[in-house]
DNA sequence: CCGCGTGTGAACATCCTGTGACGATTGTCT
DNA sequence: AGACAATCGTCACAGGATGTTCACACGCGG
């Protein structure tokens, strides 16, 4: 594993709050005075950041895994609005700060509709540069109230997000990232259908191309891993069309003659801990293993 | 409604384009002029807003439910500060935009890093104002996103659109994804009679060609799986020339003692099928299969 | 009684997913 | 630095599910 260095900072489906500090940041700027001050201010923040002087293709924007980008539409020239549609759609989560030179109110509105979450008009002072930045950055992460509190627990397995793994009886399933954050993000949909372009953008946190077969394939090393450890359970389902919903089902039939009622069962809790929805009635969990 | 519809003709993977309407604002400024304007914006809009002219308690606040707050932060005085970091701690999601006279760096940083999202300095032009407004608001809305999901029922059969899937009694109809979002179409019409040329549009996105029988086939199909899981019920009607209305209807001959108490019968769906005779009279209701 | 729209079943074409393998990339260890 | 291992993303193929079209039977409406 060691995976968890970059891991959350980017496109983390669920991240953990405490990561804060390790951001990855791009300015796309011409101006050398202002992009040495910001420079200089980034690296005292410890953020990892990076200058682009010259227009940079948006697919390229897209390959650097970026938390947050300040551009100058100047240096973007006539084609910068398309550029800038183009850019959002592709990373719906990437915090896109505009910093630019006078501008007209339609000028900023029509940047901020596009997809831009912030415009500032130059000259501006460094500091309130980081801290729109920081505003923007802040909003992005979702799970403000999904601390790491409960393992999430379905049929056999048991997903401890703080450690990045999954577990059936004790046993790591040795999950790569991806595979974790996939049967994480599934998991956490509480017996919902996601849907790939979803669960895609979700985990890679840009929008899927048509034909990417990504998330099948995660999918599959998944279910590999889930079968190897828990034979007797199917989790994850496959709806045709549309894309993949979690639920622990036992796959061993009406045994439940066989449960002799002198085990006690504690129903409530364990109908909680199974994610599959309240429905799928029968779930009948024999766990007689 | 008709969530898998919409979200198809604008080719949007996971938002629910109904969400994007139901917004709720407050606006806390004193400038009678500033205000009427944004008011008078805001309606355009359909946003549910409020306008405080005096200082609100942060609690207060809190109990509107808002989706984002613009706010001077002079009509506060010097409490601002406190006041804006309750509001925030308070409500992590709450989109805040300060919008206030002449101010220093210092003071916009601070509000931003206290929790503010943006910060727009007066005079400002509303549509700015609108536009920065709608940036901070994008930006919330992906966590809480999906929640607006009610299963739809009519007589035993009941639609789920999370799951994609139509049941009865708990058991899925197996639909495929096409047969989901007919039904789920049909239904959503509350017993209207769809022509066959809307039908296809919102289904396909495209315009029929006069002589194609996919719908005509698909609503076979659906009546097919329905009545497999529900014969004691008819639920999708043609209307000769015209196209096909959804409704349940019981068979059974006022007995309804046959009718199992579990699931509730969607009376009044029923009823305003009956009524909704909006193409010329001649309802004729043909549906003696 | 005739014309037209609809129900029906099946054949056909298409799309979608499961699967295994391969190269590219990244990070680690020596 | 260089080799090595792990992980990731893409590809091609196969099988199956799904969508579309067709021909024919039937019933409605005029």
């Amino acid at each position: 594993m060691t995976d968890s260095t970059t891991a959350r900072d980017e496109a983390a489906p669920s991240g953990q709050g405490s990561a804060s500090a390790a951001l990855r940041i791009a300015v796309l700027d011409r101006d050398s005075g202002f992009i040495q001050v910001l420079s200089k201010r980034l690296d005292r923040l410890g953020w990892e950041h990076r200058v682009l002087a010259s227009p940079v293709p948006a697919d390229a924007v897209v390959a650097m895994r970026l938390s947050a980008l300040v551009v100058d539409l100047a240096v973007l020239g006539p084609q910068a609005w398309e550029w800038l549609e183009r850019l959002c759609g592709a990373l719906p989560d990437l915090g896109i700060v505009v910093c630019t030179g006078p501008s007209t109110v339609a000028q900023r509105v029509r940047g901020l509709r596009l997809g831009a979450d912030d415009w500032i008009t130059k000259p501006c002072h460094p500091e309130e540069v980081i801290a729109r930045v920081q505003s923007v950055v802040r909003r992005r992460r979702r799970p403000s109230g999904r601390t790491e509190t409960k393992p999430l627990t379905a049929g056999e397995v048991e997903i401890r997000s703080d450690r990045f793994q999954a577990f059936v009886n004790e046993a790591s399933l040795d999950l790569t990232r991806r595979e974790f954050e996939l049967i994480e993000l599934l998991a956490a949909a509480e017996g919902r259908v996601l849907e790939r372009e979803e669960i895609y953008s979700r985990l890679w946190g840009y929008t899927m191309v048509r034909g990417d077969r990504s998330v099948d394939v995660f999918v599959r090393k998944l279910r590999q891993k889930l079968e190897k450890s828990s034979p007797r359970w199917r989790y994850i389902h496959t709806h045709f069309g549309i894309g993949y919903r979690f639920a622990a089902e036992s796959l061993d039939v009406e045994a439940d003659v066989e449960v002799p009622a002198s085990i006690p069962v504690d129903w409530d809790a364990r109908d909680q801990g199974e994610l599959a929805g309240p429905h799928e009635g029968r779930e009948l969990t024999t766990d007689s293993l």
